[in-house]
DNA sequence: ATAACATCTGGAGTTCACTCTAAGTCAAGA
DNA sequence: TCTTGACTTAGAGTGAACTCCAGATGTTAT
């Protein structure tokens, strides 16, 4: 698959691909005999794991570490365990503020509706 | 209240108290005899808000126009509620691939339970 | 009165995550 | 062969959201 497939495929743009290998987002890429990245399921895998952590909000250092910890091999796999959880944990804590805070915007909008049959808004 | 007392109950530091009152993150702020800042509690309502709102992710930018919105009163009750409708949709988007990402998580930690016990991973 | 500390302003600097530019290489079609 | 278009690199530029700094002013304790 060539770069622009890979962009197209998962919504990531062509300089953003080669920043993420660039630093180690994601493991080197596949290249064909022109040097052109030519990407395997494997990279593709990469790139997906990336675009999903990436939507939540992971940043790309711990992202990038987990690589790194991958291409070390099975030694390191209690660290990229705990460099999971620590992510999951820190997931956790967002995703309870949004729902927080989509609670009170629904509370808000609704306020906001009533608003709109009176024309004006109490204690906002 | 203080800069410094606001700053602590919010969790949010002085500078950023005062870039936010810059940039109509939160209405100007009651000044005493000598111009320091002295928190109302309307003021605190504002910063408390905000705080809320950040720690969901919305933008500044979207802060500032709801605060600037508000302050022309109750003409912009629609425009209002169709920020808070706007920012709402895009947490609904944010909580789903959080919780898709932490299915994801959970999922690859459970295999990184397994390998913790065989001390190999397989198919990662 | 003086020292020590808090707050003020304007503006510069930092971090993160891209995004763009320039100059070069390569492959395919007219 | 020439041109067009996709790809390459290194490195500069951007936007968001802070964060820090310098120099001035204000407040509190001894």
């Amino acid at each position: 698959m060539t770069i622009s497939d890979v962009s197209k495929k998962y919504g990531i743009s062509q300089d953003t691909l080669r920043y993420y290998e660039k630093i180690g987002v994601i493991p080197p890429v596949n290249r064909n005999e022109s040097g052109l990245r030519d990407y395997t399921e494997e990279d593709c895998g990469w790139v997906e794991l990336a675009a999903c952590m990436r939507s939540a909000g992971l940043p790309l250092d711990a992202l990038t570490e987990y690589v790194r910890l991958s291409r070390e091999g099975d030694t390191t796999i209690p660290e990229r365990r705990q460099l999971l959880l620590e992510q999951k944990e820190r997931l956790m804590i967002q995703l309870k503020a949004i729902q927080e805070t989509l609670e009170r915007l629904d509370y808000k909008i609704s306020r906001y509706d009533k608003a709109m049959e009176t024309g004006r808004l109490v204690w906002d």
